[in-house]
DNA sequence: GAACAGGCAACTC
DNA sequence: GAGTTGCCTGTT
């Protein structure tokens, strides 16, 4: 992997890292293409604003190099050799096929209270609604950050949504969600759930902590674990992952076979299924 | 109108 | 403990 700093962009070239699968896999929900560019995305993480592009096998991240050693490294995993997990993963004909479908992918290292919050939204619910919810949250209550003349919204803080009630969220219209939402922002404002504490728990135990929240169960607490916790053999199961699993394992999937990955393993399970289900794009 | 969408909790037996 | 049902809202 090689990385070039130019003037006002970090390029990233490797040919383990594809922006479209990274961001489309369903691990985030805040990077939208840009308009009548390809394979341009602005986002908002860490209440930083940035494009990031690809060009070949060339990522191209807005900003210098302290921010990209600060922030952006990181937040893309870069430090990883996924290439090397692929391998290690491909125990199966299917699991390798469903790797190597997958290459490119990287699990982002989201803000843990950001992937948590996303992901009670994401319950039952389809991945454009919870874009749009989402968005709206950010734009209700987010600081704004000023990229390039526009406006974006960085997440809103636990605190803030924390003072708020219920019909506050009415805007939303997330439903049954926005009880869970103020509920959980409480919890981690008022410090009965230390998100940044159990990002060094064991992943069993801060699946536990996860699932004491209301409004969090199985799938919700494993994907704020993989994608917000960094616990990268959290094993999220919902309904594409059930049919997968089904028709390929008859639902004797073993997933302690794809540790100490089995997050990763099952971003490549989620990307094939749902890529093989739905015309390419 | 009914069924469903990247669940969860409360309730049943 | 396995199975069922209501929940907000929007789309098909």
């Amino acid at each position: 992997m090689d990385i070039i700093f130019h003037e006002t962009e970090t390029e990233v070239r490797t040919a383990d890292f594809d922006l479209d699968k990274t961001f489309n896999c369903g691990q985030c929900f805040r990077w939208r293409p840009e308009e009548g560019a390809a394979r341009s995305y602005i986002g908002v993480a860490y209440g930083r604003a940035a494009r990031a592009r690809q060009i070949g096998e060339s990522v191209f991240i807005s900003g210098g190099r302290e921010e990209f050693e600060s922030l952006w490294r990181d937040y893309f995993d870069l430090g990883r050799d996924y290439a090397a997990i692929r391998a290690a993963l491909s125990v199966d004909p299917y699991m390798a096929r469903a790797a190597e479908h997958g290459a490119g992918i990287r699990i982002l290292r989201q803000e843990p209270w950001e992937a948590l919050c996303t992901f009670i939204i994401s319950q039952c619910n389809n991945i454009p609604r919870i874009t749009q919810i989402v968005e709206a949250l950010c734009r209700l209550f987010g600081a704004p950050v000023q990229f390039e003349g526009r406006t974006l919204y960085a997440f809103p803080a636990p605190e803030t949504l924390a003072a708020l009630r219920e019909e506050d969220l009415a805007p939303l219209r997330c439903g049954y969600r926005a009880r869970y939402i103020i509920g959980a922002a409480r919890a981690v404002a008022e410090g009965r759930i230390d998100l940044e504490k159990l990002k060094d728990a064991p992943e069993r135990d801060a699946v536990v902590s996860l699932k004491a929240l209301d409004g969090v169960g199985d799938k919700v607490a494993h994907c704020a674990a993989l994608f917000g916790l960094g616990k990268l053999n959290a094993f999220p199961v919902d309904t594409w992952m059930k049919k997968a699993l089904e028709s390929q394992y008859g639902g004797r999937a073993d997933v302690s076979r794809f540790a100490p990955y089995a997050g990763i393993a099952q971003q490549y399970i989620f990307h094939y299924a749902r890529s093989s289900a739905r015309p390419a794009s």
